[in-house]
DNA sequence: TGTACATCAGTGAACGCGCGTTCACTGATGTAC
DNA sequence: TGTACATCAGTGAACGCGCGTTCACTGATGTAC
């Protein structure tokens, strides 16, 4: 964790050691699927007994949990990285690179991927307080962003303006303010909108729910991302 | 399967317990993920000692792809009786009815949802050659719907018209192809992105990633639809 | 309608396996004086 | 700088568990004559 704090070669040994395990828990998950994971496998991939790894997990359930936390805040820092790489004011630009920058994660991340947003891995429950917060960093980008395209105030297409029912209006009243921003509802909607078409072109292209149809992922993901943005309101970009 | 030509008792109780089988599996599913599914826990639950479920179902992993069939030909059960339900030149209507059709299975069918949908299960690789037709059948059905809009001909909002970059182009062609319909590019990538759209919709809300966010999700799950509906050029219908 | 044989459902014991986790231990590395 | 003690990494054996699957068996249900 806090490799600038580590003084003695045991503690850094400690440190290696502990990513050394997560590394190989990872390729396990690669291998075999989520729930696949097991303490005795990782140990003999480190080439240990499997009683040693407890020095440094202290359990299966809490080793699913460390990469959990590892794989959001990996998504999240990449994410973050890409928008902050735009200038604020570029929006369909920030747009693109934060969409690009999941489906990257995703595409060099496929197991963890799979733990992220497939679904739940049998017998183990992930702990909220510490998952939640992490979890959130990429919603929570997206929504600064929204806001962001709420302040400039760009016309959206008449066509889309849906109308929206009252339970729906009230949620995302409630969502507006624990979160702070200034933002209509029907661009809030398009914004969730967005949200879960991205996260669904990447789980069905990781699933292999394209399988027989789409090969060109690179040029398929831009295009839609293209889309999307539109329904934004943001200007189309040329290439 | 084929009750009707089921004569002697033992015949009846045969289909009967296999029936039951899958009923249990299915439950076990329910209470611990997919990958949990032990055909040891089903005859616990069946009340009958573990090799006694071999009887009926010859392993662990047939038991598994039996499910994923099972719930492929439900799910496209629901959704072409859904569509059957329009006529079938009322379009919006009709992915009104699609759409409403795999989210109302997906909420009685939670458990199966995620095999189907979610990650992979760990040591599990489903046979293609049965799993891939019956899981066809509901984008087929989408597939038949896009065909059916761009038979009609309706204008689409130029705003959204994004073009297609060269690569996408041969896959979109290859897929027009393939199904033997007539379709434009732009109009096949919107249905794809709808499809994906309507899939990931449904799996935010199953797998728990609005949570803290949406709770009206009938109100929510309409309204997206709606808006999907209008970005194929469908529209917009009076409730 | 009655009997002889074949088919099938379900039993119970056993196999080998990998798992998570505990525990007492040895030996090496670090720390305090 | 040298020594005595504390801390830690890793070992090896063991625990109890649930799993998938096989196999020889008993007894009930069906079928052919």
């Amino acid at each position: 964790m806090h490799s600038d704090q580590v003084r003695t070669p045991r503690q850094r040994a400690r440190v290696q050691a502990i990513a050394d395990i997560k590394r190989i828990a990872s390729e396990q998950l690669a291998n075999q699927g989520s729930a696949a994971l097991s303490l005795r496998a990782v140990a003999r991939e480190l080439g240990v007994v499997s009683s040693a790894v407890y020095r440094y997990v202290p359990s299966r359930d809490e080793l699913l949990t460390m990469l959990i936390e590892d794989g959001y805040d990996s998504l999240g820092a990449a994410t973050e990285q890409a928008d902050a790489s735009r200038k604020r004011d570029d929006l369909r630009g920030r747009w693109t690179a934060i969409g690009r920058a999941v489906r990257d994660w995703a595409v060099q991340h496929p197991p963890e991927w799979g733990l992220l947003y497939g679904g739940p891995v049998p017998g183990y429950q992930a702990p909220p307080e510490r998952t939640v917060a992490p979890g959130s960093r990429v919603s929570l980008l997206l929504i600064a962003l929204f806001a962001d395209v709420a302040a400039t105030g760009l016309p959206l297409c008449d066509h889309f303006q849906v109308p929206v029912p009252r339970p729906l209006h009230r949620d995302l009243r409630a969502l507006r303010q624990t979160l702070g921003i200034e933002i209509s509802d029907d661009l809030l909607s398009r914004g969730l909108l967005c949200w879960t078409a991205l996260f669904g072109l990447v789980s069905f292209e990781m699933f292999g729910q394209y399988r027989g149809g789409i090969e060109a992922f690179d040029a398929y993901f831009d295009h839609q991302l293209s889309r999307l943005g539109t329904l934004l309101g943001l200007a189309p970009m040329p290439r």
